[in-house]
DNA sequence: GTAGTCATGTAAGAGGTTACATGATTAG
DNA sequence: CTAATCATGTAACCTCTTACATGACTAC
């Protein structure tokens, strides 16, 4: 449940409209933890519900109304709280390595394809996190500036650097999977004629069914 | 949804039951999908009826029985249409690094408590999955043996790699969990005092809040 | 006018977590 | 006899996904 303090967070830079929340959290930008539109805006309602936000209506245009979030008090100290508890590791799922791991079920070209998506994925989120880093370290990414303008001087190096080093890990795990990837199409190479194998282990397999 | 290819993977090493794939499924295990019994026996359930496996119940004791699932061919061919097909990439979402990325927000000590218990629980997995690739390389690992001893000897080479290949990536994952926590750890240090920030922090953001 | 963006919702369903619940079997 | 293990379930709840739904505003 850690879309509510992703979205507190968010809200210490600015006040926000839910619009705005959900661009950020869009997966395609690169950011921690990504969700749909359609979990933040009720989500919006419930942490207003626990008063850790407040939402004032704002006129756009002529006939239409937006709500602007801001943080309480309460939503900054559910912030501190949260961060100061210790946090359980989520149970491991990984449906990549586990495709892998059966890679006798699939056919050569199958396993290959798989391992150049995996390569495509990860070179892309690896380019998109170094040109984030590079913003972050120059202080130019604005996402960092907005919040930069926001907090007082004697701060900005801890806040920077505390974005620097989450993304370094997002950096340095993209990277581990592009060497895996690459390390895995190898071996597949010197695997040499697999053609027989998905055939063979199928028919093994079934041979246990209808045993 | 990849519960039900992973008990499907595993039901071709050999029949077993759901208490048996519970226990293969435990997070501590270290294998690749981990899920709770709750959600396996209802799953088997479900695999019945679409004709994936099939019950047969084994007398145990004098009046206790348990349900043996054996996978059948529909099941291999399911298994191995899962393997062919393209796999969607989950959205972004790692607590760790999205609380290391507020650190302003937390306190010096909780931070590096929140490291430390990272390179702990990282540097468990990493022990874990070097000795799981050492009975795989070995082919001494029990659950591998016995799938072994099931399939033809010409297939044996490719399903040791895969297996190898797959937790070489769970390793090289967490040998960069365990780079980073170290950084992180250093680059804390170096921020030297950061008593002041969180209170500087937390006031700057009520200041928006009080706006 | 019309396409793209801004803006906010609801709802069904899948997947996963946590807790409750029960009882037989086996090893000491 | 008693503790650990084997064995199988249910239920409430939460989170997340996917799809449906609507309409105003802005730039061209």
């Amino acid at each position: 449940m850690s879309l509510r303090h992703e979205t507190l967070a968010l809200l210490t830079i600015e006040p926000m409209t839910g619009y705005e929340l959900a661009k950020l959290l869009d997966d395609t930008l690169g950011l921690l933890w990504a969700a749909p539109h359609s979990q933040i805006y009720p989500e919006l309602r419930k942490m207003e519900d626990s008063g850790f936000i407040e939402a004032e209506r704002v006129p756009r245009g002529a006939r239409a109304e937006k709500r602007v979030y801001t943080i309480t008090k309460l939503g900054v100290e559910e912030l501190q709280r949260w961060e100061q508890e210790p946090q359980s590791y989520p149970p491991e799922r990984d449906v990549h390595r586990l495709k892998a791991a059966y890679f006798e079920f699939s056919s050569p070209e199958a396993a290959r394809t798989h391992l150049n998506s995996h390569l495509t994925y990860w070179t892309r989120r690896a380019d998109l996190w170094t040109e984030l880093l590079e913003g972050i370290r120059t202080r130019t990414y604005p996402l960092l500036r907005r919040r930069l303008d926001r907090f007082p001087p004697e701060t900005h190096d801890a806040i920077v650097a505390f974005k620097g080093l989450a993304f370094e890990g997002q950096l340095a795990r993209a990277h581990a999977e592009i060497d895996w990837a690459k390390r895995s199409l190898a071996a597949l190479e010197q695997l040499g004629d697999l053609a027989a194998v998905q055939a063979v282990t199928a028919e093994a397999a079934k041979g246990h069914a209808s045993r």
